[in-house]
Parts: structure tokens; sequence; C-alpha cells
DNA sequence: CCTACCGATCGGTAGG
DNA sequence: CCTACCGATCGGTAGG
């Protein structure tokens, strides 16, 4: 019987390993080597390569989802909402900055029907931020030409982090957090708007 | 001789199937044969797979960096440089995506000398847009934390556009641009700016 | 968890 | 650009 905690080894070499080198270019000796085994004995604990892509990706996505869902849900204002969401969004990308990358970067390696799951759950992330953005503006608090632009500029900004983030760095999460919603939500410009185009 | 063209063929198939599939899980069958040849065939026109991936994230970065100089170079007002260099990046993504996307997202599996490389231009091309920001900085012109967390946020949104960029989409490269300027220069909030933490 | 192995496929080459 | 091929390595399995 694997000794407990094994697969939670294994998965944090592979999350590792997938980061670095990607999912293809990770080969299972590559992760039983690290695991501390051969390649055949990972089987015992593992169906497939696969698999363990999968619950990387699988745990990141339901990170996100569950940081987010009481501030979408709570009655803040839509400015401190957004504040705290970003927060939330940059730790976890900060606690899980191996398994955010792979599953920021290596999910589209999976199957298609686990890529689908996946995908169902970025979408459902998406369209928390979606209503969060659409409420700041029926209360009038935020202007947008879309919300769909926004949305988008926001998420791309925030899912980018994972690129450059160091947990060693000068910035913690929260600082990173507060930087990017001071920007997002005040602007570049000093004093009066840009008279736009 | 090869037949003038089919190297850019290959360059071409090389990029689209970097793409969709990604560098280590495209063979050089696969190229080959969206190319119209055997595989052996393909090494008439290249030397090695990791040319073709060299080759495309080169020209992408050319791209990017000789879009970019010439409007950080200019004597345009700070709002106006943002708003010309954010389009010229939408514009150097919907003309290349494929190649843009090779750029952004498989750069990495490249050999530790061409990752150099690249990574260099990389540099100078986040360098522009330092300078472009400290500079409307220095003028009054804009309000910054600092620098470098704008910048971050700036390059992340402007380069995961290729992620969700459809040329047949409802906005042109244009308009991605000016959707993302306004929401940087002038923030999400309406009337006056949030009171900050 | 190891030993021993398998069929498939990989990037690439020699010789035409 | 094709034919024919190579050594290496891949993900995975059987049997213990």
């Amino acid at each position: 019987m694997p000794r407990t905690g094994r697969k939670e080894k294994i998965l944090e070499q592979a999350s590792r390993l997938f980061r670095t080198k990607g999912y293809h270019a990770t080969t299972i000796r590559d992760i039983s080597e690290a695991s501390g085994m051969l390649s055949g004995s990972l089987y015992a604990h593992i169906q497939s390569k696969e698999d363990l892509l999968f619950e990387i990706t699988d745990r990141g996505a339901e990170r996100f989802l569950s940081s987010l869902a009481p501030i979408v849900d709570s009655d803040a204002p839509p400015e401190e909402k957004v504040r705290r969401a970003l927060a939330v969004h940059m730790r976890v990308i900060a606690d899980n900055l191996e398994a955010a990358t792979v599953f920021f970067h290596e999910w589209k390696a999976l199957s298609d029907e686990r890529r689908a799951v996946i995908q169902a759950k970025r979408d459902e992330y998406e369209g928390m931020w979606a209503r969060l953005l659409a409420e700041g503006r029926r209360q009038g608090r935020f202007q947008m030409v879309d919300e769909k632009s926004a949305r988008l500029l926001i998420l791309s900004a925030a899912n980018g982090v994972y690129q450059w983030y160091a947990p060693d760095g000068e910035w913690s999460a929260e600082q990173v957090a507060e930087r990017f919603a001071r920007l997002l939500l005040d602007g570049l410009v000093t004093g009066e708007r840009s008279e736009g185009k």
C-alpha cells in the first residue's frame, strides 16, 4: 500500500517539472526520479501522465473559484470588490505558483473531455468577474465602454502575474494587488481625464 | 534546389501547428506533412526543429520592436504614445496571430543560448515601455505608484491578447487598443478618483 | 515499489 | 525531395 502523502509528493514534483519544462517535455521518468522511485513504480500511484496534469489544473481552478465566490456575493461596494478580488487572485497565485503556472500555461495539453471541464471552470471564473463589473456599472460606480473589454484587460493582467511574480521578490501578493487595483480603478492619467479619441 | 517560398510555407505551417498543439507536441512529421513532403525531405530546408521555433519567435520579437521604436522616439504627448503603442502592439498580434502565440507561449522551449537572444529582445521591448511611462511621469502627466507595476500590468494585459483575439471577431486590433487605452489611462471609476487605501 | 520489458514514435541522417 | 533507416526515448504494463 502506498505511503500516505506519496501521491501529494508526486503531484508537487509534477507541478514543479511541468512549470519548468512544460508538460510534454516532462517525462514519466523525470517525475518518478524526482519522487524517489523508478518509472514503472509511478503507476502504483497514478493511472496516466495526463491524470497528473488534470489534477493539478483542476485544483488550481477550484482555488480560484472558491476564493472569488464569497467576494462577488458580498455586499461590499464595487471598488472594494475589485480590490479584494485582485488580492485573493494574487494570493492564490503566490501560494500555488507552480500549480498556477500549470493551470494558466499547460492546461491546453489536456484531452478534449478534460479540457472542457477546465474550460467550464475558467468560464465560471470569468462570469463572476463579469457580474462584478456589470454591477459596478449598474450602480454608476464604473465607467466602461463595455464590460467585456474591461474584463479581458483585468483578467489578462491578473492572469499574467504568474509569469513574473517571485515569492521572495520585493512585493507580496497583496502589494501587487493593491498596485494593480489603484491603476485599474484610477487610471494612469493625472488630474482630469484624458480627452479620449 | 528548393522552390522559392518553400521555406516560408514551412514556417507558416510550423507556426500554425506550434500554436495549436505546442512545440513539443508537434512532430517533424506533422510539419512535413502539412508542408506537402515527407519528414526526411524537410531537412533539405531546415537544420533542426528548434531552428523553426527560433526563427518564428525571433521574427515576432523583431516585429514588436520595430513597431514600437518610432513611437517611443516621437515627440507625441505621453498619453498619445500609450495609445499608439497599444495600437501597434495589437496590430502586430492581429497580423501575426500564430507567430505571436508562439512568441508568447512557446519561446521557453528554446535552448539556453537562443532563449537568451529572445529574452534580450523582450527586455528591450519592456525597456521601451519603461521609458515611455517614466517620461509620462516626469512630465507630470501620469500618476504612478511606481513605473514597474504599471508596466507589468500594461504589458501583461497587452501580451495576453493573443489568447482571446479573433481576427474575424467583433473588434479590430485598433478597437481593442482603444478600449484598453481608455481604461488604462482613465481608470474604471467614474467621477472623482477612488479613495485608495 | 522493482525488474524487465514492449510497441510506438521521436528527431534526424545517408545516399541517391 | 524520396527511400530506407537509425538509435534513443517515450508512456505504459506484467509479474512479482
